[in-house]
DNA sequence: TTAAAATGTAGTAATCATTACTATTTTTGG
DNA sequence: CCAAAAATAGTAATGATTACTACATTTTAA
């Protein structure tokens, strides 16, 4: 794959991103340095990099994806009022290897995300 | 909310169905019974069906939506090559109150699905 | 029982996220 | 420096899903 100014202005949004952003989210922050980046360059290169193993992508239920600056194994809950996504990490992983067994799959990827309503909008009263 | 002969038809095809039906395949074998069942109608009784909890919708990654008929706590396993899902059980079900407790986050469902490649692909050799 | 209100439907149009296409530009290896 | 390969911007197209609309059915309650 040959070098892209782009790709790297991508990675460089998703890698100081806090926020798990989404695709409209990231083409808006990198348009502020490249102003005539198109929305298929960036919805390119997210995947490029997705495959490549330096970010990863997070689907959402009912929502559009999310990307995701931290590698190691985690997963995330998803408040269903502010559409925040926040990471977890407290979850036994050797689950992986017991259902690769018990199945006989070849495990490649694992999307695990919670739905639920943060502390922040419970406090607000923006329960169901 | 009133009865429809239309949702008793596409709730009956869910229950029988043990392969976790997309849309489509919902759609299709609905309309043998009911021809002019409109697909907008299999959409929106899906998802009441499942907002009222009788059947759960699956997220995969990349792919279009599928319908469940088990209600109890389980998770997923969709192979990348057949695109078969399959249930596990296996997996310790009180990671939800530790979130829940850790986060102060009200939970409320969970996508847990891994993507990998079945038994039968691998023996075809489909892999990668 | 029956007419009005509420809810559901079929069929179609519209929307949203994402991908494909094309002409042009950038990168790279010799 | 230059040709081949890869990437881009801009736009059109796609696929899944939802919204809209006119009509039909079901429920309510007088």
């Amino acid at each position: 794959m040959n070098y892209s100014y782009q790709r790297e202005k991508i990675l460089e949004y998703v890698l100081d991103s806090c926020e798990h952003p989404t695709v409209e989210v990231i083409y808006n922050n990198v348009r502020k340095s490249l102003p005539n980046i198109s929305l298929g360059t960036v919805y390119r290169n997210l995947n490029k990099l997705s495959e490549m193993g330096k970010i990863k992508k997070i689907t959402i239920s009912n929502h559009c994806d999310r990307f995701d600056k931290t590698l190691n194994e985690h997963f995330h809950i998803h408040c269903i009022k502010c559409d925040k996504v926040e990471d977890v990490y407290d979850i036994d992983s050797t689950i992986i290897q017991k259902i690769e067994t018990n199945k006989g799959y070849k495990l490649l990827s694992c999307n695990l995300v919670f739905d639920g309503i943060c502390n922040d909008c419970i406090k607000e009263g923006n329960e169901i």
